[in-house]
DNA sequence: TTTCGTGCAAATTGTTTGCAATAGA
DNA sequence: TCTATTGCAAACAATTTGCACGAAA
């Protein structure tokens, strides 16, 4: 199961996607508690991209921001510098040390928003 | 139901706190339905706090910027034009409209960040 | 042998859906 | 009567848990 999420660098996998990636050597219990504990021993983090399943994404990844249409379900991903000084001041208006990239922001894309 | 939810201006109801407060008066399913039509009537929208249930609440309140605490689970409001100049910014560079209101912004609370 | 990791199945939570019974227009 | 709204139960998706079995220390 290592393989497959090091074979991931740079990819949000689902735990679902992983448990298919894996053919049946490993159940989806096992996936998750795995998930878990590398994300514990600081290796993993995960996201929640919206409504669907979290994605897992190998930690030393550069860190980033996550974007998701509401509508179409499109993503990007943005510099997270993009939110630091809204962050900060929050910080300093209410001690929450916001960590931004846990929940997806959700909106509407370009062309939703446009549409 | 209705009046379950008028009386509940200002505050943050779950699907299951309406079922309940209505004692059977309306099931789960109805409460769901209703909701959806007063939500896509443009009469109240829904926040995702974190992992639990969504709240509802009636679209006419000022707006706000929740804050979640991971860690305890505290929540604080803060004024959205904390995010705005960011938003901006954000939609500027990628197009995207960010509704930050959708999705709490989740972090530590003050106490959980200095413990 | 004692402990740990795993698979399996079942439980949980939040929400949605199919469908038949019912209430309204 | 024809249609819209309910309730009920079951389906669902994502995730978690209990438990017994097998491998490893």
């Amino acid at each position: 199961m290592c393989r497959v999420i090091a074979r991931s660098h740079g990819d949000h996998l689902t735990a679902a996607a992983i448990t298919n990636d894996l053919q049946g050597s490993a159940d989806q219990s096992t996936v998750y508690r795995t998930l878990d504990a590398l994300e514990a021993a600081g290796v993993l983090t995960h996201t929640h991209l919206g409504h669907g399943p979290s994605v897992y994404h190998v930690a030393d990844e550069p860190p980033h921001q996550h974007l998701v249409c509401e509508r179409c379900g499109a993503t990007a991903e943005i510099d997270p510098e993009h939110l630091a000084g809204a962050l900060a001041r929050i910080a300093k208006a209410t001690g929450f040390v916001v960590d931004s990239g846990h929940f997806a922001l959700s909106g509407l894309c370009r062309d939703c928003a446009a549409g």
